[in-house]
DNA sequence: GGTTATTGAGACTCCTTTGTCTTAAAATAA
DNA sequence: TTATTTTAAGACAAAGGAGTCTCAATAACC
């Protein structure tokens, strides 16, 4: 699996709170519903985004969690660092430790273009580059159902 | 993590039996211990990539196990679909299940040009070409020393 | 102040991956 | 036939990820 399970919900979380209105702080009860995903899950991986600076949270009532930034200003990679790591994008393919330029791996270079890849494509793409696709063609951030379900009341 | 450590002993043995005389025999013990990888666990991982006939055995006195294939036809895609299997290079980025080109999320696009970064890379290196550029560089497929050490006796 | 809505923190369970160990089966050689 | 060397198979243990639950802390509203 390219990211782990908290990675994929934190970024499904995030699209959700980037579709809504900046400044509005959204509970974490709403999103775990219309994601469909466990609450106390949901919550402990939304408390790691907000240790990092991602979100931020406020308790009581009217309380909930909102982005710190404008979703455009946030590229997919901010997550996934802030959750997996940078594993992913230091990682010898073939588990060595201390692979790179110095002391490489044979499998080394081809690996070091494709996870090049990989880093272009998380830090090129946007938390609001995807919302405005997804309400464009109504993809879906859950299983069933497209973009639209997620506001309804 | 991209790949499984399963997948990862796999491809160091794989790459291990392509260095060496096609039609030979080599015992799991030498692998494990040359490659510094738990015997057992070893040949647990072999014993798939056996039952998915890229790999045969023999029991006994000179038994072990080779590549049933030249190593220049053996693309790394062969190891990583026996162990880990299609996974990786069919599923959605956001953990959505059946996401297609039918029925994408938001992210689908993007990560499926990524994804066939991936694919390309693993269906077009085969052990061979890694071998080779191996042993010209002597670099290492273990924490130390380099490729020449997977010669000695 | 008391009640309610919310996040924060941590203990706990469950499942998968990783790794170990033991025994069986097969092949060889003496 | 017996001992030895090897893979095969499966039980078992350890570690980490995934998920649940409970209780505390904070803020709003009555």
């Amino acid at each position: 699996m390219l990211l782990s399970k908290s990675c994929v919900y934190g970024l499904r979380a995030s699209l959700f709170l980037a579709s809504r209105e900046q400044g509005e702080f959204i509970p974490i009860r709403t999103m775990s519903d219309k994601l469909e995903i466990s609450f106390h899950f949901l919550t402990k991986i939304l408390q790691q985004l907000t240790a990092e600076g991602i979100l931020e949270s406020f308790k009581g009532p009217n309380g909930g969690v909102r982005l710190t930034k404008p979703g455009s200003e946030v590229p997919l990679m901010d997550i996934v660092l802030a959750i997996d790591g940078s594993q992913l994008l230091t990682e010898c393919a073939l588990g060595l430790p201390g692979c790179g330029i110095k002391n490489p791996c044979p499998l080394h270079d081809k690996w070091a273009e494709t996870r090049d890849a990989i880093r272009e494509m998380l830090e090129h793409t946007t938390l609001t580059e995807l919302v405005n696709k997804g309400k464009a063609e109504n993809l879906r951030l859950t299983t069933e159902g497209g973009f639209d379900i997620l506001f309804d009341d």
